[in-house]
DNA sequence: TTTATGAGTTGATCGAAATCAAACAGCCCC
DNA sequence: GGGGCTGTTTGATTTCGATCAACTCATAAA
């Protein structure tokens, strides 16, 4: 179930902050978040799917967004997952108007949508809303990149110690931090099944790693660095 | 070894119709290319390595370039193989000037070199040049994705047919190409090792494709697309 | 307290592709 | 023609992760 609003002052505030936004002057940012509308899903509903016709882009406000391609025998691989703050779908502003992959609440989300031929006109107008766009996309093809490279180099509990590292402090030795989001989610993120990040945290153990639910403890982040 | 000249008249032309410039007008597209430098690069040189300062991003004007990341261990994956009229590495405008992947000829290569710090500055003052080079983002950013999928999504054969299906005209139902270039750089840019390509081949025989050094014959596409 | 439900783990098996090794084909050069 | 050199193929083996199935654990519902 989708309900449709405008923004209120808290969704506002994270809006400005958001990678997109945030590039740009506070004016120019205003001027866009004044057509932005407020999409809430609750958990598992799809957002768009992949053939769909594309109207909006959007902005993750609260929760996770998994992006996916289902394939024709129904089996589903994750080429994204988006947070707070994370901007994505933008490529439907330049690929045809269609979209080329499906979106789903990870669980109950808030998401703030752009129109595309909106802002199509903004950027024809302004410099910086496309620049502030570019920026956006190209955070987006680096991870992407990133993801190809990680996926064809390294194996599950390499990819598995990148992302635990990814979420310590650079300079501490030791850390601890929570997941942000279900594990078989972030699987799916990796491209393995549930079954293979489980015993990928288990090969970790010898490198100092515990795992809690989801509380993981890092006790020596060089050691993890060479796994 | 590398030259670096100004552009003559043919490539001035390849230029034009690349699928970054041909997004401009004539007149945007000329004051572009005045200036840009052109590059040559023999059989197997280094262009760029991760890590650099990067002061250019590209666009190919004949051959073909290998971007890959190069791992600890010494290792190497391909991210991506660029040809001519495609651009890449322009992520590198917004992503701190620093290559994250390394880039390589893989055979004779020519390339455009736009200026990074002129392209921003040209960028900042015409609506119309942003916008270009996000639809370049966006193309690169959704093949990015569409690899992950596939790689995620389909076996070594199955990657190898959708190669083949993308370079045969939609309508007929046999049809030959030649391949563009090695079969050992096919074979990375799938992120296959060169025997799987091999075999993967092989197992297409059954699909009625067959392979003679780099021409292709594939005998029933339909046969071919439910592989 | 039971029962149900979903997430996660553990075990056993299977399959796809990497790896290692060797054979083979084309090609340029002497 | 013979000798490299490179790119490709074929064969044998191994490894990683998917898959299927059973089980644990926690939480919610009855």
């Amino acid at each position: 179930m989708i309900k449709v609003l405008k923004l209120n002052v808290r969704e506002k505030e994270i809006l400005l902050r958001s990678y997109f936004l945030s590039e740009l002057t506070s004016a120019t940012a205003l001027k866009i978040v004044d057509h932005v509308t407020v999409a809430s899903h609750e958990a598992r509903d799809p957002i768009f799917k992949q053939g769909e016709k594309a109207d909006y882009f959007y902005t993750v406000l609260t929760g996770f967004v998994r992006v996916f391609r289902l394939s024709k025998d129904g089996r589903e691989a994750d080429i994204g997952i988006y947070g707070p703050g994370e901007t994505f779908a933008e490529g439907v502003m330049f690929n045809g108007g269609t979209h080329r992959f499906c979106a789903q609440s990870a669980e109950a989300v808030t998401l703030a949508r752009y129109e595309v031929d909106k802002l199509k006109q903004f950027a024809s107008q302004d410099p910086a809303i496309g620049i502030a766009l570019m920026a956006s996309l190209s955070r987006n093809l680096d991870q992407a990149l990133e993801c190809v490279a990680d996926d064809r180099l390294h194996t599950a509990p390499q990819r598995v110690a990148n992302f635990i590292l990814q979420n310590c402090p650079e300079n501490a030795n030791s850390a601890r931090f929570r997941l942000p989001f279900q594990k078989s989610l972030l699987a799916g993120k990796l491209g393995l099944a549930p079954e293979a990040l489980s015993r990928a945290f288990s090969a970790l153990k010898s490198a100092g790693v515990s795992v809690h639910g989801r509380i993981i403890e890092i006790g020596d982040v060089n050691a993890l660095k060479n796994f």
